[in-house]
DNA sequence: CCTTGCGATGTGATCGATCACCTCCTACCG
DNA sequence: CGGTAGGAGGTGATCGATCACATCGCAAGG
């Protein structure tokens, strides 16, 4: 990169031969050409550009011609060097996005844009620690002013960001499940084991996801205490990985007598995975075996049966995210200052169950 | 934020109080502190970041060890400002990301890491047009060194991108199908027409996507060319938008009898309704329908019948696209940069047919 | 009539790095 | 022994904006 850009050879005198029209030259108009072109000093331009309120409305028109006609856009990055402020937030992404839904930064990006912030997403190969090094690098680069980690880091990580560099919310995808007030990450289990056991069910095993994701740990426990709430004994889990195989092999594990009557899986794969086990081992659906998903997979709803499932609301959820990450960068404005989210209307769940055939009382 | 900063007053003069530990004070030490450290002048350190070859040993010791100490990193800001170069891409995402796989963007991001490029992620509320006007705002911002969008921009704005600033190639997630060179996008098409035709198929129907993406065309025209080309007729096109209702809908309006024995569906979902719509109709699958989907959901594999898909290598289609923009950003470069891409390896195809239950001989 | 106050605008410094150009010193050669 | 080439590093300008402070002009008050 340094011998390919030897020769700058782009207009060594723009204020001389391109006052009017910079654009012919192949740059931009600065400041200076617009105060030039308009009559007045750069710094009134600057006051045009921050809206600052007094200025004579004749002097206002004037400027607003001449950005007009030079097609002028303010350089963004002299104005974050002098400022100091660059309005861009970095999103960690996982790097190995198989998961991860889109959605999610859609909700991001909609909150950090409604806040006037850019959004410089990265990713870093590797585990936490990598991660870790690099959300640190970013966070005192001067580049962002914030990191949003939407991939787990080191658990002890949480508080050691430099305040005085960038600050750090650790929204870890999964962990922004528990995090985000009382929409816990959990409450969906606890709905479905206590409406499954309305049903009559008294024997539940869970099927969890990866347990490195935040997510599947926090459906195992939210599983677990629900069981034992209840009073169901010992809560039966299946450590898995997500995937369908490991919903198939759960399945196989059980006894032929006295199986459990509902599964709750981590996952809509795994769910189709058990629905695939049972189905190997001559057991109906719903029938012998109640199987919930997790996901809202489009096709969940064309299985046979179709797939009992949570839905969740991953747009509001990154938005969640980055309106807590906002409010750490803003400590004088409002904790919540996203319009309309005030107590008046009661907020749409985050989380829904959508109940269909795959699930039904016990026979 | 003009009353917020209105007081300055973190180190005044940071050379003097804080050549040591500048990190005490909650401002990152800058070149000129390094210098001082180190005994040598700013521009030496300068040559030292930029790795210039011809410095002596002894000197580049002394400046690491200074940086090491100030915990210096180089304020990029300041950097992108001189150099005129951003080091940064923006990319374009399709706002309402329903539909959109997260693993593009992995492959965007991991060659545009490759290159040193840093990604900025946006969308844009809106059509085409509110599109096209934000890419031009940002091209022309000077924040960004290139766009790739991701959504599709108006049609006639290919060749209107201002050159003078940042050079955007328009990778319509969905045109970029057809760019890739010789992979285009279509051919999964073809092959599905061929093979389903050598097992006895001689009508079929293709129930399109939304017709606004560009994908959707590609495989409605590459099928109507296929078909053609093989003799079988006229073609048949059901205009649909993804959704498995528009599936269904596009069985139910075929005839009894010599109906298509064969439905290509440019979606998973569509394919699911096809399903749902001939089972409703009692036809069998595929006794007396072969049904093809495309996406390859992951649940496909566990509807009944297990569907024949289409996968798409989303990772690599999103490396394609940003190597392309990397190609003409660098324009004195190689045209194609990345290690391991010679025409030594065959390259893996980017589509894969996959092979199931749902589609068969005609019977 | 002169001063004071304030609205409106101009002047120069500054952010933190790189670029263009200059200087110094040493080694080598005729 | 002097001249010169070139390695190594220094000096000041510069990128394009904002900030701090000075200045100008006009109206009101003593």
């Amino acid at each position: 990169m340094t011998d390919e850009s030897s020769t700058q050879d782009v207009a060594r005198d723009p204020a001389q031969n391109s006052a009017q029209h910079p654009a012919a030259t192949g740059r931009r108009a600065t400041i200076w050409e617009v105060a030039r072109a308009a009559g007045v000093s750069h710094q009134t331009v600057s006051r045009y550009l921050r809206n600052d309120a007094k200025m004579r409305p004749e002097t206002v028109a004037r400027i607003r011609t001449a950005v007009r006609d030079l097609d002028y856009r303010p350089n963004l990055t002299a104005r974050s060097m002098r400022t100091r402020r660059s309005g861009r937030i970095a999103v960690l992404l996982p790097a190995v996005a198989t998961y991860g839904p889109p959605q999610i930064l859609s909700g991001v990006m909609e909150v950090a844009h409604e806040h006037g912030y850019t959004i410089e997403a990265f990713s870093v190969e590797g585990g936490p620690a990598e991660r870790f090094e690099r959300v640190l690098e970013l966070a005192d680069s001067g580049q962002v002013e914030g990191v949003l980690a939407l991939a787990p880091l080191p658990p002890e990580s949480e508080h050691r960001f430099p305040d005085r560099a960038a600050i750090v919310v650790s929204a870890d995808y999964d962990d922004e499940f528990r995090g985000v007030g009382e929409l816990a990450d959990g409450s969906p289990v606890a709905e479905l084991v206590e409406q499954l056991a309305a049903l009559g069910h008294r024997k539940f095993l869970h099927v969890t996801g990866a347990l490195d994701f935040a997510s599947a740990r926090g459906r195992r426990d939210v599983f677990v205490q629900t069981i034992e709430r209840l009073g169901l004994g010992p809560a039966l889990v299946h450590e898995s990985d997500w995937s369908a195989e490991g919903g198939r092999a759960a399945v196989h594990t059980l006894p032929e007598r006295d199986h459990p009557t509902a599964i709750i899986a981590a996952s809509d794969v795994g769910a189709a995975g058990v629905v695939l086990g049972a189905r190997e081992r001559g057991w109906s659906i719903p029938g012998d075996l109640s199987v919930t998903g997790w996901d809202n997979n489009q096709l969940g709803a064309y299985l046979q049966p179709t797939l009992t499932t949570v839905h969740v609301d991953h747009r509001k959820l990154g938005r969640a995210a980055m309106a807590r990450l906002v409010a750490t960068l803003r400590p004088g404005g409002a904790p919540e200052a996203g319009p309309g989210s005030g107590t008046t209307t009661p907020e749409p769940p985050l989380n829904t169950i959508i109940w269909r055939e795959s699930t039904g009382p016990v026979s």
